[in-house]
DNA sequence: ATAGGGTTAG
């Protein structure tokens, strides 16, 4: 049950709303005549909407300008990405204060030119500790952690912001001993450092130490209260983050939205949705989460309905709407969505072009750049991935080669597509060389390697590789133990893989999710372990189950278990649409136990329902063009050659085993 | 009351 809640944030954004309002009219101000403070901040209404032009020419018609109005006009074109203009006004103004120079330095330290940045701060003639601290922040922003350091260690007097820009910057770093290090020789320590401790700490998933520390912290703040709340919603430890919720003195926005998140993650969209409407504000972050949750559960209706409700909406909303079309296949809907977006983002063009698992994602990639966007890290992964279930290496290397050239050649990201597609592809060495020429690593290549080991069944190496990862001080996720668990699966380590699922709770605080237990069925159904397998195919959630049942069911066929293969083949088929597979599966089971009546009769139920077996296709690429096969295909005017090339590979592969 | 640095939600 709720109480008093306070949305300090969405009184501040109404406000400003209005302001907008009453600015963006033709109109002049009205009577009787308006001070200096009301025009500057018109001005900076003005700038946050993005309305440049109007900005400028309330500058123009203002008779009495103060230091601050000159310090409002080099921010607002700083926050609209215009350095030329800051620039200007910054050499124009009468007079000049430390505000001056650190929103220009700021600026300059936004946009990557650190070296500008620097060279301002040289010239400030009388330097505050927020100078400083902006300098080292931008410092840390360009990834030059030692020059952020040295600058720290230099500063005659530090506040408490300038320990936590530090400590949160190394642990941006992946720099957790660093950070612990200067934690603990800080000697001004407000809330505020140790919430910058704290988060690093969840970003990173070292959650116990979060939890030590904030069992610690004697002087909590909101935010706080948050970060823990976020670490064990993100987690899926919905029990621990209801406790603080219910506990916590003052609960705004953010906290509201973060449990909401963990709601929809784990499935429990009514929880969310009653939240939801028990909120007396929301801003639009709350709307986008609602709706991401909406998707990412597969209710695309429910999606578009809060989609027409919300009273504004963003690129990421829209971007929102167009995931949940990408994610129910549905390409054609995805398309109209996108080409009706008011404004478009590279993660746009990711998302649709990740929904297309043929040539077309390559075309309209040629189309984003053509278009003038410029491919991001994101795009490169989901044109690699594309690339890799194609298995269309050409390609895959020319957007290696792409990748080079743009800089992402040691981007974690774009590296760890790259890994799995030379993975797809059997390249394994060429997957290896890659991974051991980067220069840092995350917790994505890791997995990205570990996966390429695991699906080529190479067990040993992949939980090799764990340990050096946890040796490395990376945190494993729910990727991870994905592949450590199929790996188990297919060497049939059933031991290992128990002992995995087990750790990743106990140790790793990472709550399985479906996919965990479906590999669970698959590792213990595998190795005949058919009971088991079932008792874990019914922890699922009933949403989810399907696939498990399926893998139980391939399981029984093999290891010929008629009694849980009925059971599984019943939930299986209770699933829509028919799946021809899985009634071709039952009825072989039948088969094999010489039961031909019933696997007649599941062969007819099979004919009744319209269920017809998928069509196996395979495709390969050769020299840019792709080739599809399918069954009793005789379409390619080669066919005869490559069935005689076929026969004499069959005898060469013959020969090796 | 209006301008600058850090930590929390998509």
């Amino acid at each position: 049950m709720l109480t008093r809640i306070r949305y300090p944030g969405y009184f501040r954004y109404h406000f400003e709303f209005r302001s907008l309002r009453v600015y963006s009219s033709e109109s002049k101000p009205p009577a009787p005549r308006p001070d200096i403070f009301w025009w500057n901040d018109a001005i900076n209404s003005c700038f946050r909407s993005g309305q440049v032009e109007r900005a400028c020419q309330l500058f123009e018609e203002m008779p009495h300008k103060n230091l601050v109005t000159w310090n409002c006009m080099i921010s607002g074109f700083v926050k609209n990405y215009k350095m030329s203009e800051a620039h200007r006004i910054f050499d124009v103004m009468p007079r000049k204060n430390a505000v001056s120079w650190s929103v220009l330095l700021t600026g300059y330290a936004r946009c990557g030119r650190i070296e500008e940045a620097r060279h301002l701060f040289n010239r400030i003639p009388e330097r505050n500790v927020v100078c400083w601290n902006s300098m080292i922040s931008g410092y840390i922003n360009n990834g030059k952690i030692g020059k952020a350091r040295e600058l720290f260690d230099e500063m005659p007097v530090k506040n408490s912001v300038s320990w936590s820009i530090m400590i949160s910057g190394y642990l941006k770093n992946r720099l957790v001993a660093e950070a612990r290090a200067l934690f603990d020789r800080s000697y001004l320590r407000s809330t505020s450092v140790y919430n910058a401790l704290m988060s690093g700490y969840v970003e990173l998933g070292c959650f116990r130490d979060a939890e030590n520390l904030f069992h610690r912290m004697t002087e909590k703040d909101v935010i706080t209260w948050n970060t823990m709340i976020t670490c064990y919603s993100r987690t899926g430890r919905m029990e621990l983050a209801e406790c603080l919720f219910d506990k916590m003195p003052e609960k705004d926005i953010i906290s509201s939205t973060a449990m909401i998140y963990g709601y929809l993650q784990n499935g429990n969209v009514e929880a969310a949705r009653k939240l939801f409407k028990e909120m007396p504000n929301r801003d639009i972050v709350t709307w986008n989460t609602m709706m991401g949750g909406y998707v990412r559960n597969g209710m695309l209706e429910d999606a578009l309905r809060l989609f027409s409700e919300m009273p504004e909406r963003d690129v990421v909303s829209w971007n929102t709407i167009l995931q949940g079309y990408v994610q129910q296949n549905d390409m054609v809907g995805a398309y109209c969505w996108f080409e009706k977006m008011p404004q478009v983002s590279e993660t746009s063009w990711n998302t649709l072009i990740s929904g297309y698992r043929s040539e077309e994602a390559l075309v309209l990639y040629c189309r984003m750049v053509k278009e003038g966007f410029r491919p991001d890290q994101g795009t490169l992964s989901v044109v690699l991935s594309v690339c890799g279930s194609l298995v269309a290496l050409g390609w895959g290397r020319m957007v290696h080669l792409y990748a080079i050239r743009a800089g992402y050649e040691h981007d974690t990201l774009v590296m760890s597509s790259l890994i799995c597609l030379y993975s797809r592809c059997g390249l394994i060495h060429d997957g290896v060389q890659v991974f051991e020429c980067l220069l840092k690593r995350d917790a994505i290549t890791w997995n990205a390697m570990i996966a390429t080991y695991a699906y080529h069944g190479s067990a040993i190496e992949a939980l090799k590789l764990f340990e050096k990862m946890i040796q490395g001080g990376f945190n494993p996720d729910h990727a991870t133990f994905l592949s450590l668990l199929l790996a188990c699966a297919h060497k049939g380590l059933v031991d290992e893989g128990c002992w995995y699922f087990k750790s990743m709770q106990e140790d790793w605080s990472l709550v399985p999710k479906p996919e965990h237990y479906s590999c669970m069925v698959d590792l213990l159904g595998r190795s005949g372990f058919i009971s088991q397998a079932y008792e874990f195919a019914n922890k699922i959630p009933v949403d989810s189950q399907t696939t498990a049942w399926e893998t139980l069911l391939s399981a029984c066929r093999v290891h010929g278990n008629l009694e849980f293969g009925e059971l599984a083949a019943k939930r299986v088929l209770h699933a829509q649409p028919p799946d021809g597979g899985m009634y071709t599966l039952l009825s072989n089971i039948y088969a094999t136990k010489g039961m031909w009546e019933n696997a007649a009769s599941i062969r007819a139920l099979m004919k009744d329902c319209g269920a017809k077996k998928e069509t196996g296709c395979s495709w390969i690429e050769v020299k840019g063009e792709m080739f599809s096969f399918v069954s009793n295909d005789k379409s390619n005017h080669l066919m005869e050659e490559i069935c005689q090339e076929l026969d004499n590979l069959s005898i060469i592969i013959e020969g090796f085993s």
